[in-house]
DNA sequence: CTATAAAGTGCAAAATTAGGAACTTTAATG
DNA sequence: CATTAAAGTTCCTAATTTTGCACTTTATAG
């Protein structure tokens, strides 16, 4: 299956699922989890359909032991060898553009290989 | 760094830092992102801030391209060997336990050999 | 098959987030 | 160093989420 294919709201709950895979894994309840990460049992009903803010998730991956395979997903954002030749010295902490008229921000995500 | 050390408002912060590096690598603005994603820039800013609901921030990750990443973190779901052993046909839907008393839901997470 | 604990629903209140526009601050191009 | 567009802030309102409790449904151990 092709993740990128989805919608949020279907990549959403797709994460969801994959959370409550987990759990079952694990073999704990939704109560005992909630007790464990901090949050109410209607949080954990809630993020396992993908509904649910993203610090109350990031406590649920971190009760389950899976806060670690985050690393993997966004890796610590490297700088772009583009940026790299770029910046002298201080990083980037804006998107820039061509000056004139006003603004061509990179037309398409650059696909290919990943940018960092 | 070790992500599960951290508090999970700082984790949901620091998936938001990466969500930004990430945009800032394709070199495309907050206003940018958040009309290829569909929402609001104000959820480009909080989003960065880890402040978002996963919905949104799964939106995001997709207008970036990173969407497919997120197999790496949260692998599909693989049914635990232990339970393989278990269900004969059907997958389990709920956390189970001993039936005396009332319960003991496997009192720490399994550490060591990742459960799948 | 039965008993029972896990999972899911419903409701009202409280809290938080999201929308949108206007405005301020600041990075960084030229 | 000046200009200007990106990023961040503020304010008010609307929408959504979160809580907590009680209750219903259902998986599953025995």
């Amino acid at each position: 299956m092709q993740l990128s294919d989805l919608s949020p709201a279907a990549l959403a709950e797709e994460l969801g699922q994959r959370l409550k895979q987990a759990r079952l894994n694990a073999n704990i309840t939704q109560a005992e989890l909630a007790k464990r990460a901090g949050v109410s049992r209607k949080i954990v009903l809630s993020a396992e359909k993908g509904q649910v803010q993203l610090e109350n998730f990031a406590a649920l991956l971190l009760a389950l032991g899976l806060a670690e395979q985050l690393n993997n997903f966004i890796p610590k954002p490297q700088i772009s060898p583009i940026q790299l030749q770029k910046l002298q010295g201080k990083k980037r902490e804006r998107a820039s553009g061509s000056r004139a008229g006003s603004n061509q921000p990179s037309d398409a995500i650059d696909e290919g290989e990943p940018s960092w």
